[in-house]
DNA sequence: AACCTATTTAATAACTCTATTAAATAACTT
DNA sequence: AAGTTATTTAATAGAGTTATTAAATAGGTT
């Protein structure tokens, strides 16, 4: 597991710190104590939090819009393909429960985050929703499914996806649930979710 | 308008920074500087910035939960009743657009504000939920209405109203909308939310 | 005017934070 | 083994943080 690499250690630690408690709510020392680090480490790999931080957006980031990109949508139909897009996000953010508070939060006052988001949206995103669009165009013009806008039906899948594990934390401790609780709310909203999606989009 | 009555102010101001910024976001000095006066009176009014920030956390969950308290449920179909719940709410977060990036961010490493929102949904939420149980059931008896879950649907209706403005801070950026077409962005929202869970509901 | 109380400020203690520096140690290369 | 480079640490500058204290000022009351 650990070679003493300290310098993948750094980042990994870091990751897992930024994600939970956000820029301004990790220190370097922090994430050097955690470790098992001198602080001045820290700064001699990555020079500045700031940039350690932007590192670690920009890989996350990237792998959250990844997962949308690599839903296969050849050969299917397009409620199965709307099915995948649920479970493909809802299996990552299973992965990463963190994700949805840590970009939400620091969209707000970490322009960095935002830039980073324009960026790689221009990249990656753009492509994703041109792909799902040809696929809808297909479909259409077969005459299997009706008028529909592909941006708000990408809107609703990611809010619902996203607000189920905002929703999870709340009701966890507001609701005192045990983590076998948890798991089922998540399921029980998985069910739901596609459910309402698609019936939304029969023709 | 100002007395200059500092306590006031203090709050004011406080209120302002701690929903943009965050707790760590902001300092004490930071509000001192804003409201004009000096960085020890903000903690001869409120002590601790801890306590400053608590007493404007419940103000503003209050004001929130408050909206669904206050949405009337007599005499009005289940359909208006849905379309009313989802009016206050984008209501609501047009007026207050930093709440849903408020709640979001601090829920996640702030005790503070998820004890609160255990305190205060004991204290308010049940009951709403409650009284919108006992509506439900009216309407059903009398075979208005088809078997729904009510907590589903309150999760739906907030996770679609909430993320539309989380979406719309990206896509303003991404996309470089003005605020013409923000407006716009919303209210086609709007009108497809209502749509969506409409169509959810109909028996 | 004298007294009292409420408000406001300047000064500062005691931290913590980022970033840098120079020195020490470890790891290779020949 | 000696030399060179990479890794790691201790120390610290400099700035900013919260919170407290004592002193100054303002407002009201008798």
């Amino acid at each position: 597991m650990q070679k003493n690499n300290m310098e993948e250690q750094i980042l990994l630690v870091a990751k897992e710190l930024f994600m939970q408690f956000g820029y301004e709510g990790v220190s370097t020392t922090q994430v050097a104590k955690t470790v098992g680090c001198n602080q001045a480490l820290v700064h001699y790999y990555y020079r500045t939090k700031q940039n350690l931080f932007k590192i670690i957006c920009q890989q996350e980031i990237q792998k959250m819009l990844k997962i949308l990109a690599d839903i296969p949508q050849e050969d299917i139909s397009f409620e199965n393909f709307i099915e995948k897009i649920i479970e493909a996000q809802i299996g990552f953010l299973k992965n990463n429960p963190d994700a949805p508070f840590f970009i939400i939060g620091e969209l707000r006052h970490n322009s960095e985050v935002l830039k980073m988001m324009k960026e790689l949206f221009s990249e990656f995103g753009k492509e994703i929703v041109g792909k799902i669009r040809l696929f809808v165009q297909m479909k259409q013009s077969k005459g299997e499914l009706k008028d529909i806008s592909i941006e708000d039906l990408l809107i609703d899948i990611v809010s619902l996806d996203v607000m189920s594990f905002v929703g999870q934390v709340l009701f966890t401790q507001i609701l005192e649930m045990d983590s076998q609780t948890q798991e089922a709310f998540l399921e029980r909203r998985k069910t739901h979710i596609k459910k309402l999606i698609l019936s939304s989009i029969k023709s």
